[in-house]
DNA sequence: GTAGACTCTGACATTAATGTCAGATTCAAG
DNA sequence: CTTGAATCTGACATTAATGTCAGAGTCTAC
């Protein structure tokens, strides 16, 4: 599929999908004119793409991860490096920290509006 | 306290803080001459708007957090204002949907680290 | 082939968070 | 007071990801 599609289907622009190949997260091939041609398998790449970003990684370590997973590529899936696999776990510990912090908030808050209105806050 | 020891305390810039009170993140009162002056709770303050920095959200998203965590982190307006149930609820849903945003982000990172590294990510 | 849709590259703009710097002002201690 | 440290505002810089636009080239359906 050409850009435009791959661009519709992950709801991605086509200006991120040519930064994303500038910066080594996506592949294409080129036609005789040198327009992008994708692999279907390319819109799960993107989309997983766009997860990590959402989850806090930056393109450089996307970059050094994307080898390492089993993508619909088949190809024998790397090994993290030490040094990346160090910045996963902080990265994810920095989560959980954000998570813990807006549970123990909720909980709070739950009781506060079960003793504000005496019934369940469901 | 001034911004310096706040920002010596926190780990924090002070430039970050100026911005963190620009976005309406943090309050200060002035001194006469115009010197920030802070509580000694903004320091927890400044080390939560951290956390949610760092797992990734923005400052307009910590602004629409924030509200509904002064009640945990016993902020000025704390008990001020009673709030109505459904304004609570609300708050609770907002909650709610930053942990959901949150919990899907870690499974993405939990994920890619069990993939990456082989072993579990404990 | 030609028209209209699509894509190309390259450049410049923008947004968010933060860094840095300059010149002016304030604070606090002697 | 004076002085050195701290702070103020405002401006400009930076990085990452993305937006936008222009001019040129490509693709495809007729």
């Amino acid at each position: 599929m050409r850009i435009g599609e791959l661009a519709k289907r992950t709801a991605v622009s086509e200006r991120s999908l040519r930064y994303y190949e500038e910066q080594g997260l996506l592949e294409s091939s080129r036609t005789a004119g040198g327009h992008r041609e994708y692999l279907p398998s390319s819109v799960d790449r993107v989309i997983r793409i766009q997860e990590l970003f959402a989850a806090g990684l930056n393109s450089s370590k996307i970059a050094d991860l994307l080898p390492c997973m089993r993508d619909v590529d088949g190809g024998p899936a790397a090994h993290a490096t030490p040094l990346l696999e160090q910045e996963l776990r902080e990265q994810r510990a920095r989560l959980d920290r954000a998570i813990d912090d807006l549970n123990r908030s909720r909980d709070v808050l739950d009781d506060v509006i079960k003793t504000a209105t005496g019934h369940n806050p469901a």
